[in-house]
DNA sequence: ACTAATCTGATCATACCCTGTATGATCAGCGCATTAGT
């Protein structure tokens, strides 16, 4: 089982999670919670989950994301508009700076982390399914997975960027020098 | 069409170690990120 080697159609590998659908009643209840602070940390945006939606944390976090992108537009497009809201709009830089605590930032065994390098070598882009594989198999939120490859792919590209060639620079420092 | 899921790149924050580096968490996205399910 552990070899699944079928090279090609790899079109249905990258699967996304599947789409989840908030109830009205959910909708309000998070809206509610972005009109008090749309910044909540990880144990509001938890509360909110366990006690009203009961989901995964991280969807909560992701609609919050997705919530604050369409409201910032809204807020330019109609500015004053949305007069009943006024409330939400005194949100000083100092309340932003004070943000709710994060989440605990999670550390992995290096037996973790192997599991993980290998599987990143495989595949940078893997879908739910194999997330939720590798998860499951290092004990690890599905959640903490993805967010290890996005920073291991952002990390990767900018390391490649740093280092193109080394023909390239080494001519600039010598050009530089001229200079 | 609407919006959840996903992406990159920048930045904040913390563990580990020696004040900097590596890396997890969070954020915006700008003639308003893109992709894709319902």
């Amino acid at each position: 089982m552990a070899q699944d080697n079928s090279p090609n159609k790899t079109i249905t590998m990258n699967q996304r999670r599947s789409r989840t659908k908030f109830t009205e009643d959910q909708l309000k209840i998070l809206i509610k919670a972005f009109h008090q602070n749309p910044y909540p940390g990880y144990a509001t945006k938890q509360r909110i989950n366990s006690v009203e939606i009961n989901t995964d944390e991280s969807r909560i976090q992701i609609w919050f994301q997705n919530r604050r992108a369409r409201h910032q537009c809204q807020k330019k497009s109609e500015p004053d508009e949305d007069l009943e809201s006024s409330q939400d709009q005194d949100h000083s830089e100092e309340e932003i700076q004070s943000r709710e605590d994060r989440r605990c930032r999670t550390s992995y065994t290096s037996s973790q982390l192997h599991t993980l390098i290998k599987a990143f070598m495989n595949n940078p882009y893997p879908g739910i399914d194999t997330r939720e594989q590798l998860a499951k198999e290092i004990g690890i939120p599905e959640s903490r997975v993805q967010i290890w490859f996005q920073n291991r792919r952002s990390r990767f590209h900018v390391q490649r960027k740093r280092e193109p060639d080394d023909q390239d620079s080494e001519q600039r420092q010598d050009q530089e020098q001229d200079l």
